[in-house]
DNA sequence: TAATTCGCTAGACCGA
DNA sequence: TCGGTCTAGCGAA
């Protein structure tokens, strides 16, 4: 057969049984559509560390193993930090899955290492492919003699989204049972809505006589779309089950992936993820989770509704599930109901062509499908960084930890970062500094590694953390050797956004390519430390934080020494007071004298000047830490830690407390901000605020009954699900303090069962209200009662 | 299932 | 009714 060379964009990888042998596939969008290629010459396989290889590789040749899996071949392999190792190949996954139970149990091997790591994952990782990004491969029929990737700048994805209505009489609806009522699906330049029996006025609902017609004829829409990304909003648990289900009931399938298979469960942890093959399929929900935890998006609430108007500032309808069902049975409003299935596929088909960028980026750093990807934890990420390092530079790569080990390292934590008390009050004339990606540059810049600790070289020892512990200055650790590759590929992408204009569209994506690298940068400390990761290292992660201390509490000193006064300083910042006779010049000066005394590419940043600045006391009476405002010469307020940017206070709290630090701040008017509070308090008393300005949002972090201490927002929910309604482990609830009964708890009830108006004013006052408010006002002097009863002129004018 | 530590504050609960 | 201790949640970095 001939050869012939492919290109294309590299969508996803698998793998097949065929004749007998495990198979790598991998899907490729071209311009027909997406193909697949297969590999059969790459084998599942992991190491054995042995005490003697002929020996161990004799007794393994021979072994069977559970009912008949054996090991394919044997071969001995060096690896540049373990000696004596095998690797073991086999025909197919499941006879490695076997025998890696085994394998362990014989004289003559000591462990194993890589046995864990998944097929498909490793295919890519060893081959250095990345997933929506460039790929070549030569071929001869559909088998591939060799693939590479190539750059390709900005890939165009098809994408689509589907959302499912369906009945629920009087319960959550049941796919064994209750039918399929719409369909939407969303494609860049079209949204349609399919239905069955009943009669639309709007042309763009499609309506079948039944609804297997109308689940068939959406499969086929489907698959006629050529779609790269199929995204839906928690079709992980909702709607990919239910229409497989649905389809099943009726002797047909939802085959819609791109080898004519149906979508297949995946096992994530405690979840189910609905996998396609070739096809991507990008749970926005997941995605958004995944988002949130590196604090890309900051969302309260994760149902569609709540995201699209924090996204979006729009309020979309929401039809309940009750309305949906008398909407069906009297066929009044089904238009509308058609409606709102299709804004829901919209939105998510929005979120997922926003986010895709960030998205496709990290997948082609980490080398994993967009399906990896848009539901892996930071822990992942870093770990595919690290065993693809492996993997190039023929490390073995650790196992994980047993449960004793996890133990023993959560029992230890490692000390943090240094927080400075500040000097409580308002000040003026200040200057941020903080150093650029602290941890990832110390790393860098230190080489901390656990390859590189405790090296024996002379000149190593000048590399000494505080707390003592050395690293190798000759050769580059395998941490820092990532970390500093993606660095310097940040650097240079910063520098080129920052000569494009921000509306120009090639900065979005390049904005999103230095965004991905940061994640991934600022991950790989928390992973050194984490309880439960293959490359723990106590020793390294405390250097790391030692070094940061040691750092920002120099450079503080050296401000001092300066002639600056050292007003706070968190983790890796310094806030400078600048006094009379200094100028920001100075500031600058001071900044560039340190930067050269600073090692490889740790670097100190003028964050800005601030005009004015506020830092309030605790009850205990000193400094608090993590709580301030400050305000630039542009009047821009930064509000940092205050209940403002919390959301387990009310929106009467925040808002007021925001009005009173800006009154304070930009206007020097401490009289506004009395007036601000006394008119808010009045408001409240006579019953006037709004429930939306009441609520108090909480998480439910464990199951109700596990519970020691049950807090307002506890027994709200327990109130709530008295009456029939679910909360979830993980759902964040709203609760508004009630006139009805004795303690707050008693009082607390779930936002939607409160009437207006029904609310304890004393509560919001004493208890929201005014602590939000008076840490503010205490500062100038000011006492709860100068707020209650009005403002008092005294000792202020000192500070305007 | 899962990145880290530092820090603030509330409300419940307990004992005097 | 008070103050101290503990649980819990969330934010800063």
């Amino acid at each position: 057969m001939p050869k012939k060379t492919i290109k294309g964009i590299l969508l996803d990888v698998d793998y097949v049984n065929k004749s007998g042998k495990s198979t790598i596939r991998l899907f490729v969008k071209e311009k027909q559509g997406i193909e697949s290629y297969e590999d059969p010459e790459f084998r599942p396989f992991f190491f054995v560390t042995v005490n003697d290889e002929a020996k161990a590789e004799k007794d393994l040749k021979a072994a069977v193993f559970g009912e008949g899996a054996k090991i394919d071949s044997i071969k001995k392999v060096e690896k540049s930090n373990a000696e004596h190792v095998l690797k073991l190949s086999f025909k197919t996954v499941q006879d490695l899955v076997i025998s890696r139970k085994e394998v362990t149990g014989f004289p003559n091997t000591i462990d194993k290492n890589e046995h864990d790591i998944p097929f498909a994952s490793r295919y890519l990782l060893d081959k250095r492919l990345e997933p929506m990004n460039g790929i070549e491969l030569i071929v001869e029929g559909n088998k591939i003699l060799e693939a590479k990737t190539y750059e390709v700048k900005n890939p165009e994805f098809r994408a689509g989204a589907f959302d499912l209505e369906t009945h629920s009489p009087g319960r959550f609806s049941d796919p064994k049972k209750d039918p399929i009522l719409m369909i939407s699906f969303a494609l860049p330049e079209k949204t349609i809505v399919l239905s069955h029996g009943k009669e639309f006025k709007d042309k763009n609902t499609e309506v079948f006589d039944n609804e297997i017609k109308m689940i068939d004829a959406f499969t086929e829409k489907v698959k006629h779309e050529n779609l790269d990304i199929i995204t839906t909003y928690n079709g992980d648990s909702f709607d990919f089950p239910y229409i497989k289900e649905r389809a099943t009931r009726f002797d047909s399938k939802f085959a819609i992936s791109s080898d004519g298979s149906e979508p297949k469960e995946r096992s994530k942890g405690r979840d189910t993820a609905i996998k396609l093959v070739g096809i991507q399929h990008l749970d926005v929900y997941q995605m958004l989770r995944f988002l949130s935890r590196f604090g890309v998006v900051s969302l309260i609430k994760f149902d569609l509704e709540s995201v699209v108007e924090r996204l979006y500032d729009v309020k979309k309808e929401k039809i309940k599930a009750e309305e949906i069902n008398a909407i069906w049975e009297k066929g009044e409003g089904l238009d509308r109901l058609a409606n709102y299935c299709a804004e829901d596929s919209i939105y998510t088909l929005k979120m997922a062509y926003q986010y895709l960028p960030l998205v496709s980026e990290l997948c082609k750093i980490v080398k994993q499908p967009v399906f990896e990807v848009g539901r892996a934890s930071a822990s992942m990420l870093v770990e595919y960084l690290i065993m693809a390092k492996c993997g190039e530079t023929k490390r073995l790569v650790a196992n994980k930890p047993d449960d004793y080990a996890i133990q023993q390292r959560m029992m230890n934590p490692i000390k943090g970062g240094y927080v400075k008390e500040p000097e409580p009050g308002l000040h003026e004339n200040l200057a941020v500094l903080d150093f650029s990606s602290l941890y990832p540059t110390i790393m860098i810049s230190h080489n901390v590694s656990p390859d590189s600790l405790g090296c024996k070289h002379k000149e190593c020892m000048e590399n000494v953390s505080p707390n003592k512990h050395y690293f190798c200055k000759k050769k580059k650790g395998l941490m820092p050797s990532i970390l500093e590759s993606l660095f310097e590929k940040r650097m240079k992408i910063k520098k080129e956004a920052k000569k494009l204009d921000k509306s120009d569209p090639k900065f979005a994506l390049l904005n999103a390519r230095q965004h991905a690298l940061k994640i991934l940068l600022n991950s790989f400390y928390g992973y050194l430390g984490y309880s439960r990761s293959r490359f723990y290292s106590r020793e390294c992660a405390s250097a790391i934080t030692a070094w940061a201390r040691q750092y920002v509490q120099w450079v503080g000193k050296e401000a001092e020494n300066a002639g600056f006064n050292l007003l706070y300083s968190d983790t890796d910042s310094a806030f400078l007071i600048i006094p009379k006779g200094k100028k920001g010049k100075d500031v600058e000066a001071f900044v560039e004298k340190i930067n050269k005394q600073l090692p490889g590419v740790m670097n100190l940043e003028l964050e800005g000047f601030f005009k004015r600045g506020i830092f309030v006391t605790k009850e205990s009476g000193e400094g608090a830490k993590k709580k301030y405002a400050l305000i630039d010469y542009k009047g821009n307020l930064k509000i940092v830690g205050f209940e403002y940017v919390r959301r387990d206070w009310s929106l009467i709290a925040k808002d007021t407390q925001k009005a009173v630090i800006d009154a304070v701040l930009s206007e020097g008017n401490p009289d506004k901000a009395i007036k601000i509070v006394k008119a808010k308090i009045k408001e409240l008393k006579e019953g006037k605020t709004k429930n939306a300005d009441l609520i108090v949002f909480t998480q439910i972090k464990r199951r109700l009954d596990k519970y020691d201490a049950i807090g307002p927002h506890v027994a709200a929910a327990k109130k709530a699900v008295a009456k029939g309604k679910e909360i979830g482990v993980g759902s964040v609830i709203g609760y508004i303090i009630t006139k009805s009964g004795k303690s707050i708890s008693d009082k607390a009830q779930l936002q939607e069962y409160v009437k207006e108006g029904n609310y304890d004013s004393d509560y919001y006052i004493g208890h929201q209200l005014i602590p939000a408010v008076i840490k503010i006002m205490r500062e100038l002097g000011y006492s709860k009662e100068d707020l209650i009863h009005g403002g008092k002129q005294h000792k202020l004018s000192q500070f305007f």
